[in-house]
DNA sequence: TGTACATCAGTGAACGCGCGTTCACTGATGTAC
DNA sequence: TGTACATCAGTGAACGCGCGTTCACTGATGTAC
């Protein structure tokens, strides 16, 4: 009973665990970016990774569990950062700075998320899991802003500004993972510039009709 | 060969053809919705709607398709209504505008749509497919608002408008859905306020900071 | 260090399930005369 | 109006496919002494 489960030294048989999971999951990505998700068996990705299928399920639940990993810490952290922002920036503003600061922990990452991207392209099912953790992700942005606002719960406009920040990240995203070499900063940074520029179409207007 | 597929007609065939599918159709809603669209089997629908499992085939390629009929449609008349628009709007405004306008289209469908979104919230297959059209929708209506600024091609600052005006219309739509007796018109309106008001937060900060 | 037993990662085979297809057919509706 | 044939909506049965489960097993690693 005293199993001592918290720590122990790695044994051989662990090590070999975390090892035949990683390859699996590795396996998986490269298979569902190449070939498409749908049209990908998880008797390939088994072979693949030199399991048989019936190893796979003894790892992932489902055939989908196989590209998700500590999907949500990434955001706990990046709440963190938005909420040490100084007061003197506006909510926007706050929040396209926190996900200029955030980009160094994605630029690391560009060859999974590239991957990742194009295993969402071939399939319709991934992207709706997709769609399920932005809804996630908008209501716990939306908790955070409300926070930094000092409301003590999140209103509608909270919930706007957190869709429409995490929209226009995506989309930057989408971009800098598309083209070749540029920095992953500035892209978010631009994006917000021109999100921020929409909503003063006013001024703009005048601009137009001044020349 | 001049088969004259035309104009015909109806005959007691095409009549009864006509009654199967939409037999079909709304049994297939009202079971997605009650059951859940995943847990619902195509055998279900179509013994529901009084027909064998292999008719259903024989209408809709898939089980998904049996959702989907002149979806394409509301979008085509929704950008008209936008190009209408009065110049001295700023896109924002026209675009609020017109989702206001265009409710009217959308009052009385309200029990489709509730059911609809009930099938959707049970399956993520379907929620992918919802984000594929919204991807569409996005972008046929960057490109109205590209023609509305006078652009040749739309821009990324066309497609953040866009996407945010569809976002705040299905945020709307979904608080409509959801509530009781409210005017979807000025729900929309309301929404489109909170929005802008989320990018004049500097004046709000003043006030609170004011008070 | 060595032996005896326990645990547990990995496996093969068979199965259930629901989507979607193929084949060969029935019977009602439509059409030609 | 009536008869003979053509068309076509609907069907049952059997099948392929891939996900995910269940069962009974093997063999390597770990542990107790």
């Amino acid at each position: 009973m005293p199993q001592n489960t918290l720590k122990r030294a790695p044994s051989l048989r662990d090590e070999h665990k975390a090892h035949t999971e990683r390859t699996l999951r590795a396996a998986a990505l490269k298979l569902f970016a190449s070939q498409g998700y749908d049209t990908t068996t998880v008797e390939e990705v088994a072979e693949s990774a030199g399991v048989s299928a019936r190893t796979f399920f003894r790892y992932f639940p489902t055939k989908e569990s196989v590209l998700y990993a500590h999907e949500h810490i990434w955001f706990q952290s990046m709440t963190e950062i938005y909420l040490a922002q100084p007061r003197s920036r506006s909510d926007i503003e706050a929040l396209s700075a926190t996900l200029v600061e955030f980009s160094s922990d994605l630029v690391p990452r560009r060859r999974s998320l590239q991957l990742y991207r194009r295993a969402l392209v071939s399939s319709p099912t991934l992207r709706g899991r997709q769609q399920d953790r932005h809804v996630e992700e908008i209501d716990e942005l939306a908790k955070a802003v409300a926070a930094r606002r000092g409301l003590s719960s999140h209103d509608e406009g909270c919930a706007l500004v957190a869709a429409t920040a995490l929209l226009t990240h995506r989309r930057a995203l989408d971009a800098w993972l598309a083209q070749g070499n540029l920095d992953l900063g500035e892209v978010i940074s631009e994006e917000f510039e021109i999100l921020m520029a929409q909503f003063s179409r006013r001024s703009t207007a005048k601009a137009t009709a001044a020349s």
